[in-house]
DNA sequence: ATGAAAGCGCTAACAG
DNA sequence: CTGTTAGCGCTTTCAT
């Protein structure tokens, strides 16, 4: 059992003060080369750490930032966490990771824990439950960084990084219509969250420019579980006018779509064509391969973490604006293509 | 910008001690239940939050996990995580994230940090890199719990949760043989990681058995990534003896072996039979379905948790055994069935 | 049941 | 360039 070394015990060791020490170890200026070097030595040789619970409670602040998600296994989200861990650490931060499960409730919960872990910042993609933000208050109130990511909230002051969600709605919404479906079902999540509902909307607005708009032809989903596949077979088999088209907000949930309506003896895409969205690697696996929205997470994460870390600086620059808007694309495959006959 | 609002100011208000505010806020059973009330009122108006910093100084503890993992994004390693994560969160338990992404260095200094960080316990998977093990002796010296899962070392009193890696292989090698295969290669990570090891001495035992055992089948890979495909093929096409099955230990790339061999005008299973490892959900969409090792990711985040949180609490029980061993199992799909003709 | 005071280990203003 | 000293906010022993 090593016992811990303070820089008191340095400071009597070498016979110098404790403030000497903390300012070698800190590498001050004001510090002669022999002393730092002195005392860099003899901190080697007794394993000396230094304790950041006091080195934060004296500083005020924890070199941490917390995180929020619903949820950290799915594709999508680990490869945003991948991308804002990378950043953090190489910038000396830590990351506390935590996850709401959806739930509000939790997500309050998560959100006071990390306040009085004394966070120094806070990213957030919220909960498809939260519908009240006044959790949030506690950050904001003291002017501690607080962004959203993915699923957002306008808070002044909080930034964002978001893609169009609208017209990569629109965008998916019109390659169907493009490729001559007149009937098209949209699958999404709860469209509490303004990413599903803008979706919603750009969806809606393709289909109101060709007058084929049925609000019948809406799904909205709880989970994107494949217990829900079901329901779902069930809406399009129960369709007075055949679905033709099917836009999923979710690349796992439209695989499970594309699967079960192999089996109930659907072509596709010369029955339904299909399109998904995040561009998971799920979607390339697929037989036939899912055409879908190109969802940049690796890059949404670093972004998010240089934001966060130039508000924590104070320098003004492109990632201390208000609102990063990231470039989605369309990607075209086999099941949604026009079959030539 | 909410000032801050320490017990000072607390006591004050109420004309009590710092003291009875702080056992009040701990729930002392030595307080009455008047001040006490009192006391949560005057919290609550306030807008009070305890600041972990200076409580962590004085208890000398965080109630925070550190954990190390080679890599965030993969479907196996977010499932364990999530697993640790909601067993942790429900215990109170705050959880500091970090990827080593298979560096020997990185993983060094992750631990570094988590250590000065002051986390109560640290979980570790190991980096592949990783070949020397002193970098944990500051955990272990001073008995700080530390668990490895998955990717482990043996070391005293430091706990390991894995699956019998020795015997997956040789399921996954005896099932191809008992399908007809007679030149089967081997796919996997570098063999310094025991899980991979292990692997290998399972496939290499089940092939010895039937004296099939050829050294020039086993093929090595540094990552597992779409890059390294096309070796794959040319060695597949290089055999001198056709490959007629392929044991991989990752699913993922596994699916990238069938698109490319199905590309290269293969049958599976009927020219090749294909099984990969881990279950994850791409298995069961890739065509044909792909036949693997189910490795429980989930049950083995949640008992490194557990495990962890009994040793934190002192606690003796199954939790807190030394090895944990989870049973893996089998999964038969189309890839690596005999096609009877 | 409550208070006084020391201590956790580090930092920084101030003094020299 | 270095030392003294006063916090940072909470916990806890020892009194009362």
């Amino acid at each position: 059992m090593e016992k811990k070394v303070t820089i008191y015990d340095l400071a009597k060791r070498l016979g110098v003060s404790p403030a000497t020490v903390s300012r070698s170890l800190n590498d001050h200026p004001s510090i002669s080369l022999k002393t730092k070097s002195k005392v860099m030595l003899a901190a080697e040789e007794t394993g000396y750490r230094i304790n950041k619970f006091a080195s934060n409670l004296s500083l005020q602040k924890s070199n941490t930032i917390g995180v929020i998600v619903p949820k950290l296994n799915s594709d999508f989200m680990s490869t945003v966490l991948s991308g804002i861990e990378k950043i953090a650490n190489d910038a000396g931060y830590n990351l506390i990771i935590s996850q709401s499960l959806e739930s509000e409730e939790k997500e309050k919960f998560n959100t006071k824990t990390l306040f009085e872990s004394g966070v120094d910042a806070l990213l957030v993609s919220l909960a498809n439950e939260t519908k009240t933000y006044d959790h949030f208050n506690t950050f904001t109130n003291r002017k501690i960084p607080l962004l959203f990511f993915d699923r957002v909230i306008n808070i002044p002051d909080c930034p964002t990084i978001i893609i169009d969600n609208l017209r990569a709605g629109y965008d998916a919404t019109k390659h169907l219509l493009d490729q001559g479906c007149r009937n098209i079902m949209h699958i999404t999540h709860g469209l509490n969250r303004s990413a599903y509902y803008q979706r919603y909307v750009g969806y809606k607005k393709a289909l109101d420019e060709v007058k084929l708009f049925e609000i019948e032809n809406l799904l909205v989903l709880d989970q994107f579980n494949s217990r829900e596949i079901d329901s779902v077979i069930a809406k399009i088999t129960a369709s007075p006018e055949p679905i033709d088209g099917l836009f999923v907000t979710n690349d796992t949930f439209a695989v499970y779509c594309i699967k079960a309506l192999l089996k109930a003896g659907y072509r596709i895409p010369d029955d339904i064509k299909i399109i998904g969205f995040n561009n998971d690697p799920v979607s390339e696996v697929i037989n036939p391969e899912l055409s879908t929205i190109e969802y940049p997470g690796y890059r949404m994460g670093v972004l998010a973490g240089q934001s966060i870390l130039s508000h924590l600086n104070g320098s003004i620059n492109i990632e201390s604006a208000d609102q990063i808007l990231l470039k989605h694309q369309l990607i075209i495959r086999q099941s949604s293509r026009k079959t030539t006959n």
